[in-house]
DNA sequence: ATTTGTGCAAATCGTTTGCATCTGA
DNA sequence: TCAGATGCAAACGATTTGCACAAAT
């Protein structure tokens, strides 16, 4: 699979590459992988596990959510789908693929093309 | 409108609130309404921006626009509608009102209620 | 007089970078 | 061998915070 991304199979990308695909989808932070791999006893630097990040991102590996907040969050699931996002802690699920459909798609302005188009729909727990 | 707000009528709020609400709307970042505001002669702190930006924000005056990047932006307009964002130079455009319809709105999981769906479209400059 | 806001500088947080050292092909 | 990867610590940019001072009611 990294060969194929044409990135080194080496012990950390290996290692985070197995913590990230694991599971299902997953929706990560990379302080959160990084925590993940500290205990998994794979010891890698944030640097490091930063770096897998955009790597995998560019190789088409993940995805980059931006939803609100300061951090970042990476998403395992490359396909094309939307989010909700909960306020109250911050976490990212994803909406079934054709749980949603984007109405009229508007033109864009002169001289420029779309390159995605993102929905999130924030949640707030009821109390 | 501040008094009506809750909002002390102070030098400073009064001064940004004149800088927001001037030129029809806008998404504007912390520093870059602190920049305005030095160049139009009038001194606040870098602190006292955010503060006023976000008890604006609580005050219903501004909304907080998620994008990408890791800036915060600031839209003075308030009513529903969606935006562009051109990934070249970090610009947020507004999609005009009922410019684009969100097609089936997917149940929220139990437990949890919609606060609002924000949806980005995402822009190149066409080379 | 009392409460609320402001400015400054230091602190924090997530992320990036420089560089010496390692490692996979 | 040696280009590419990693780790560390220092650098960074955006935002927040603590606290003394100033201004609004």
């Amino acid at each position: 699979m990294l060969r194929g991304s044409g990135l080194r199979p080496t012990r950390q990308r290996m290692a985070l590459a197995g913590i990230l695909y694991a599971k299902g989808n997953r929706h990560i932070s990379a302080e959160g992988l990084h925590e993940e791999a500290m205990s998994a006893k794979v010891p890698v630097s944030l640097a490091t596990v930063y770096n897998t990040l955009h790597q995998f991102t560019e190789a088409g590996l993940l995805r980059e959510v931006a939803v609100d907040g300061s951090k970042t969050y990476f998403d395992t699931n490359v396909t094309d789908h939307h989010h909700f996002f909960v306020e109250d802690d911050n976490q990212v699920i994803d909406i079934p693929e054709g749980g949603m459909g984007v109405g009229d798609i508007p033109e864009p302005p002169p001289g420029y093309e779309i390159t995605r188009v993102d929905v999130v729909v924030r949640l707030r727990r009821v109390r």
